[in-house]
DNA sequence: GTCTATACCAGGATAGAC
DNA sequence: GTCTATCCTGGTATAGAC
């Protein structure tokens, strides 16, 4: 009926806005940070009025969850969307390596993600509610599939697979933090396969 | 000569002023961050006028510089200030249990430094040189003990000591970032003591 | 829904008296 | 060195025309 005609042209602009905002966001928020971040410049990125920004986002606080709910969501699949749950044939050391592999090469591929990570972190004293709804998402998918995995008889058979999982995931993350966002790779280097290569032959034998 | 007796009251003067800046910096910046800390605010937690901040501070890029690098030394003391590089005696599993505890046992009970882990981690893109700073002062000597320590052949002579090392201490610190700062504990609760005992384990059984 | 223009407030930094 | 008072800029948010 009429809601199809009509409104539809203003609908599709105000979703095409909508996501020119979110777009513009997501680059000022990236690069400033929550507070250093001004409405002005979301609007300039966005080429758009900031009237038009307050009229799709209540406050900036409001555009700020949107956006990190929105990243959330993009991210998870570009990063650990292995494709199709393939994690589970194979020998197990080398199922471990291409994993720990493949993670490492697109976090550290991934500019924005790791500025994305250190927004998260920043701000998680400020907005609680965001961390809890990260960790929630993004890293407990993950963390179920390895304990999956590593918990099965017919593969390592280990005591604690939750544990190892967590070390697992733990070393590859930290080594992001440490040596990317935190730029020990100039102070301290180490090669990320060296560090993938340790971490598969610790698990590895101690299973054996 | 003359340098002792007059100017001494005005340097101590001075000198305690310094420090009570640094203190009302210190509250203002961990529990705000960079940004969204006003001068203002500082000079009211200092209890001192703005004026006497700008005249001990260039401005606050250097005030919070200096607060950092304070931060750093003070808190690598109260963190990683084992009695006296102790962990050399002991059986292996016993004397990385024991680390191991102490690390997460002194950083989870201590809020301040964990506000500290978020703002280092959170303004690094935007202050590199100090993630830098942080990097080269504070993970490389507890790395560079432990290394030390997995690689003496009369203990567990590992392959890759260093490898190793870095996944001891990037679970453990992983586990800190993931469980408190982004408040994971409520989320996907899992005792330390656990991850402890899996990442002891882990290490002690390659060996064999 | 969108823009232009503006109200209103607060921040960083300084000048000048003591 | 320290304070009070102030300048200027730039922030969030909104009012009113289209």
């Amino acid at each position: 009926m009429e809601l199809t005609s009509a409104p539809i042209s203003e609908r599709q602009l105000s979703a095409s806005k909508r996501s020119d905002i979110l777009s513009g966001a997501m680059q000022e928020f990236l690069a400033n940070g929550y507070a250093a971040t001004t409405m002005d410049r979301v609007a300039a990125a966005a080429r758009v009025s900031k009237a038009t920004v307050y009229s799709h986002f209540q406050d900036k606080e409001g555009l700020f969850m949107a956006l990190v709910q929105q990243l959330q969501e993009q991210k998870f699949q570009a990063i650990f969307g292995l494709p199709e749950g393939q994690s589970l044939q194979g020998p197990p050391g080398e199922v471990l390596h291409h994993l720990a592999s493949t993670m490492l090469e697109n976090i550290i591929e991934d500019k924005p993600f790791q500025a994305f990570m250190r927004l998260i972190i920043g701000e998680s004293g400020r907005f609680p509610e965001l961390a809890r709804a990260f960790s929630h998402h993004t890293p407990r998918c993950l963390l179920a599939l390895l304990k999956e995995y590593l918990g099965e008889p017919s593969g390592l058979g280990l005591k604690d697979p939750e544990a190892t999982a967590r070390i697992f995931i733990g070393s590859l993350v930290h080594y992001v933090i440490f040596q990317e966002l935190l730029y020990a790779k100039e102070v301290v280097p180490f090669e990320r396969d060296r560090l993938i290569k340790g971490l598969v032959d610790l698990i590895v034998n101690s299973s054996t």
